[in-house]
DNA sequence: CCTATACTTCGCCAAGTAACGAAGTAAAGG
DNA sequence: CCTTTACTTCGTTACTTGGCGAAGTATAGG
């Protein structure tokens, strides 16, 4: 039960439903999901760690980065189940289609950084 | 977006989550599961307007009886998947066995009270 | 070292919520 | 009618939660 409620918990608000789907197409270290949401970093940074605790994404850090990731999707875990079932149930949200562009914008700034960078050396 | 976190709110307290398991086995009135989860009327009320505003729960009036049963869960709406996924993930809660043999014992308190009434004519 | 960047922890505040009991509505039975 | 029973609505209280900014930790780069 305590599990479940944690994971209930932790889709049962809004901005914490986006974070967790900013990761459908791959992992994002805190920064770029910050600036997907456009909240503070404390604030993003205790919904990731809800969202994780929940079991619903896995961390990874990496110098400074900590990046985030869904949980395999395909276990069978409660947790890979509440996957499944929320990326089924929000398929078609538009809030979730608008930050998926915004996350794809993120991305693509890294590469030119990184592209930047290249010019730069 | 709004009938998703309809759905998980819902699910998200514990209490609200034993009240809904209640419904596994068949429907019940509100003053059975007011004895099985030893709350006050207007505590359970309330929950169970929360279920069933989240389509989670039907009801039906028959007198002075609301009756409450669980959504069709065949159905390919978001709340029948809702609810696949969370009797799945509750298969084995102790507290909800619990609460199934208390079911048990308002159901048979019913009949006992029927067959005294048959009795009684 | 010192600074900058990425992130976390802490304390605060406003808003939301679960519980209760009291009072109200509705239906059934004297 | 009047009472009883089943339930709902309302107001209160205690607690939780989401947001923020400020301060703290950790790592990379001059």
């Amino acid at each position: 039960m305590k599990s479940f409620l944690a994971i209930t918990r932790a889709l049962s608000d809004e901005t914490r439903v986006r974070a967790l789907l900013t990761l459908r197409d791959g992992e994002l270290c805190l920064c770029q999901v910050i600036e997907v949401l456009g909240l503070a970093p404390s604030t993003v940074s205790k919904h990731m760690d809800i969202l994780h605790r929940a079991g619903l994404v896995e961390r990874r850090k990496e110098g400074r980065w900590q990046y985030f990731r869904m949980a395999g999707k395909a276990g069978g875990t409660e947790a890979a189940a509440a996957l499944r079932w929320a990326l089924e149930a929000l398929r078609n949200e538009k809030a979730i289609a608008d930050d998926a562009r915004a996350v794809c914008c993120v991305r693509k700034k890294d590469r030119q950084e990184v592209s930047a960078c290249y010019r730069a050396s």
